[in-house]
DNA sequence: CTGTTAGCGCATTCAC
DNA sequence: GTGAATGCGCTAACAG
């Protein structure tokens, strides 16, 4: 039962290998239509499909993507991957998998992984616990294995030629601008772990939004979260006896959590307490107040993302492809408008 | 910038490369301590790792799985995921992922590409929209391209012998009998696309516990979802009007649609009717009510998975590995019991 | 138009 | 203890 080689269906056609080689491979050469004919058809008859093994061991191409993520049950690196995936069955590539679990050595371990396997490139999603000389350590590894790579949504050394980013600060700015112009002065925000650049980015666009409306920033108002449900409730619960009338979540789940922990309390959103979350999973509208968010098109950065490497890698294109995704602001009914009643 | 290859290690130590493979490899013969810590040490000085793709091409493996799911995006699939990519990572394997979009030719392309990429086995998620036929269509491609696989929770032929699947019949048993328990006589279902095993499993231990309770069985109060809490919502829009006072939905997010459609038709969870979920997925406890439900250990079931697929390739081992989980009825707020309650 | 010749990077007999 | 030779399945000059 062992696989038809090329050989086979050289022998079987009576052709040499390189002819079958040539055709199959739909090289320009001047192979009569006959011998084309024949050969394509023994190939289907035997059911050849090519050894991508030993392809690659010559050709240096894989035709694989590397997806390094922190967590793929999170459902932001979920739709992501499934985007990544989709764009790559479409070009006849694969990915591969692998689950960082947010750990900085993790991803130096997996970047060394994937470079053995001979991934052509890498779409990676920074473990959140790299600060700034971790971070550059995985740049450093990445170019001394020569691996072509984006990142998403960060982009620590300012010099990347091919990334894929939302444009945070913009998110950052829309959430806190909503809530001000809503009336809130105090808005606490649930953050993530401080390193990656979407983090100081949305915190720059909140800061921004409150110096416009001449808002003092209270670094007192920030609590960190890790992304998860769990930590939202934490977070939420940390807040509690501190003085704010609004919280921005920097993801939704983190909300979604903060929005359990206040109802477990009493505490009504948006009626006490006014929610702002990020990223417009497909559970906003679940919980008995729809959650105002911040959109982002995960999915379509995930296909973005692996179309443009794959045509980096593919052309050896000398442009950049530095693509910025607008976020954009979902408004639902967690947040209340203060201005409406006079009194508070 | 050529990554180092054996060759380069043996030139540096003066050894041959056939002395340095069997010292990388740790292969039983007799090279002194010195030469073996001088090739070592080389390895690690030149930072070498070995190309697998070379390595595969000899020895016919490549310590990858395959996996194929119908929505990485999809919780369930996604915590799968996490779970087989962890055990992979664990003994030095790689997964590569496939998104079937719930379509059997996709299932049996795919099955194509990883044969071709040369993955040592596949864990599988059959596409929903197999029938007997096409189930059995893939199981024989599988079969023709020599390729082990272990199926999740599913075993159309009844021959397969590594698979790994949940006890789709407790759990429906439990679920029903669970809301029996509470004097529930009229049950609705919110079932998947009728097909793969862990349906009609989960429909035989529903109609079971029906029977032990005499209490007729009514197809019509069954409305098929594809496990999205869009078909949720729509699913209970259809049963409206039905006449029934609970609801048995065979995954948590159609059950969350389903709450979310009672909900804006004015109809209480769960004083009006009560809700069953299935999975446990990690947002059970965030609706006002927190869902009952059927958990399942996906994660665990993930690793296992892999973990055994793993160890059948590796040993080649004759003995069949075939392990059930068991479901747990994790009983919270979404059931009410009408037995308490005379007059209804 | 088609076949011969070399390897890709490595593991594996089998001599020395 | 160690090295030379062979080949995995395929592509890529380069000859015919």
């Amino acid at each position: 039962m062992k696989r038809t080689t090329i050989r086979d269906i050289a022998s079987e056609t009576g052709m040499s290998i390189t002819t079958v080689s040539l055709v199959l491979n739909n090289r320009p050469s001047k192979i009569s239509e006959a011998t084309k004919k024949k050969v394509v058809e023994a190939a289907k008859r035997l059911n050849y499909s090519p050894n991508k093994l030993a392809v690659g061991l010559i050709t240096k191409k894989t035709q694989t993507l590397g997806l390094i993520v922190s967590d793929i049950s999170n459902i932001f690196f979920s739709i992501l991957a499934k985007g990544v995936e989709q764009a790559c069955q479409r070009e006849g590539w694969s990915v591969v998998l692998c689950n960082s679990w947010d750990l900085h050595e993790r991803d130096m371990k997996l970047i060394e992984v994937l470079t053995g396997r001979g991934v052509d490139g890498i779409i990676y999603c920074m473990s959140s616990d790299s600060d700034q000389d971790k971070a550059l350590e995985s740049y450093a590894l990445l170019q001394k294995n020569n691996m072509p790579f984006i990142e998403i949504d960060s982009d620590y050394a300012g010099t990347a030629r091919h990334n894929v980013f939302f444009d945070n600060e913009r998110g950052g700015y829309l959430a806190a601008r909503h809530l001000i112009e809503n009336g809130h002065r105090r808005i606490a925000c649930i953050t993530g772990p401080n390193g990656p650049d979407y983090v100081s980015g949305r915190i720059e666009g909140y800061r921004k939004a409150l110096a416009e409306a001449g808002i003092p920033y209270e670094p007192d108002l920030l609590v960190e979260g890790d992304y998860t449900m769990e930590s939202g409730i934490r977070a939420a619960e940390q807040l509690i006896g501190r003085d704010f009338t609004a919280v921005f979540a920097f993801n939704d789940m983190m909300a979604f959590g903060a929005f359990k922990t206040f109802r477990d309390r009493g505490i009504r959103v948006p009626d006490d307490i006014s929610l702002v979350g990020y990223d417009d999973v497909p559970l906003c509208d679940l919980l008995e107040v729809s959650l105002t968010t911040v959109r982002q098109p995960i999915y379509e950065m995930g296909m973005t993302a692996a179309k443009n490497m794959i045509r980096y890698i593919e052309t050896g294109s000398d442009e950049d492809t530095n693509v910025c995704f607008e976020p954009q602001l979902m408004e639902r009914s967690s947040v209340k408008n203060l201005n409406a009643q006079p009194g508070n």
